[in-house]
DNA sequence: GCCTGCTGTTACCTACGGTAACAGCAGTCT
DNA sequence: AGACTGCTGTTACCGTAGGTAACAGCAGGC
């Protein structure tokens, strides 16, 4: 019959699931610690076995690496949206405070930011067929962001006549001007959080719009 | 005596610097042929040489890469900088004019945009006196256009006590804006390039403090 | 003629990603 | 019971990449 055998087959597949988890949680421990040119060796070796068990599992390197960004990427995603739902005075609040979920999140684990924005570029090969659930899941977190973002904004402004347009191009607009200010702040560490969320919320206020040109300079800029 | 000798030195120097030239011209044409990933080899064959003399030139892979990224990133600098001082009838002509340069620029040339962004991590290792005078010249190409841009709105627009913190934030952040809409319109090509400045534009421009709130939607955002 | 400092070579090392080929051990079918 | 299937795990290997001796030749200054 066939009960019997799918049985098995599911008793083998969450088998399976489990030690995909134990593998990418090794994993991850090798790349917070070694950063993202973690090799695949040392993260087997983290894991207590050998190479071919990770190929089996991921299918190369960037399997491993786009399983391991997926979990991470949902995860940040994941709060960044609470965020942007939860309560706040107003549309500038809401808009400081998932600036601020983000700063918060890098500055408490660099090593997984710098894994999941700087993954070494690893490779654009098309999907396969390669067995994985990882498809286009695994857009970079990047793009992610900026196409979430972009959801959010198209669905609760009022932009009129070809607002969807205006809503990815701010999305990746926003979600850009976020990552780079805050990959240079975690280097430099000019100042505190808040004052960074607080400057770049002025920023999409349209401040740079209202100040003055300086006086003596040639008006430009 | 001395003069003797510099004079022969003056004479190797210039040579070697003429050899530097010509090496990081046939790796430009290797990268701009295979990507950020080609090899050491395939650069010394394009060159007629073999690899120890690349790596007597700039010590590593990764100084070659800086050198070179030296070399497109100065390019790119500079013509942004030409465009930030460009005639324009107000502040948000500049604005855009500079936006639309850099985007042209990625369009044109993608390879080379693609070998400055994602250049694969090149390591993080500190000066260590290897005698070249990339130094910290090589910061990569996003920094050093947040840096800039800092410095130009610093100079030409008065922000105030603390001004200077704000100016740097927002270089950061708008290069950042900059570069991720950017990447994303690079791929997707999703409009023209005019409706992109325009619409970025709008955002540095505040346009998303004025909008609307959408009618049914929950007040957020 | 000898030394120096470059250019260039061949030949090698190490480390990594990736892949056979094989052994063992469940549970299933006959 | 035994053959079969499908996993887990291994050792041992391959190709290629970055990087490095060690050596040969060739200019010019002493």
């Amino acid at each position: 019959m066939e009960t019997g055998t799918s049985q098995r087959e599911d008793h083998q597949q969450e088998a399976a699931a489990r030690r995909r988890k134990e593998l990418l949680e090794a994993a991850d421990r090798v790349v917070l610690r070694d950063g993202p040119e973690a090799s695949m060796n040392a993260i087997a070796a983290e894991a207590g076995i050998t190479k071919p068990i990770l190929y089996r599992h991921f299918g190369d390197k960037g399997g491993l690496y786009r399983a391991l960004a997926v979990r991470h990427t949902d995860a940040l995603l994941a709060s960044l949206r609470n965020a942007l739902d939860a309560p706040a005075p107003d549309r500038r609040g809401r808009v400081a405070a998932t600036l601020d979920t983000y700063l918060a999140a890098i500055e408490a684990r660099p090593q997984v930011y710098r894994f999941l924005m700087h993954p070494a570029d690893q490779g654009q090969q098309q999907e396969q067929e390669q067995g994985f659930d990882v498809g286009h899941h695994s857009a970079p977190l990047l793009r992610r962001m900026g196409d979430e973002l972009a959801k959010v904004i198209a669905d609760r402004v009022e932009l009129g006549p070809g607002g969807e347009e205006v809503a990815r191009i701010w999305g990746h607009g926003i979600v850009g001007m976020m990552h780079a200010a805050g990959d240079w702040w975690l280097r430099e560490r000019p100042c505190s959080r808040e004052r960074l969320v607080h400057h770049l919320t002025d920023l999409l206020w349209g401040r740079l719009a209202l100040v003055d040109d300086r006086i003596g300079a040639p008006g430009l800029f």
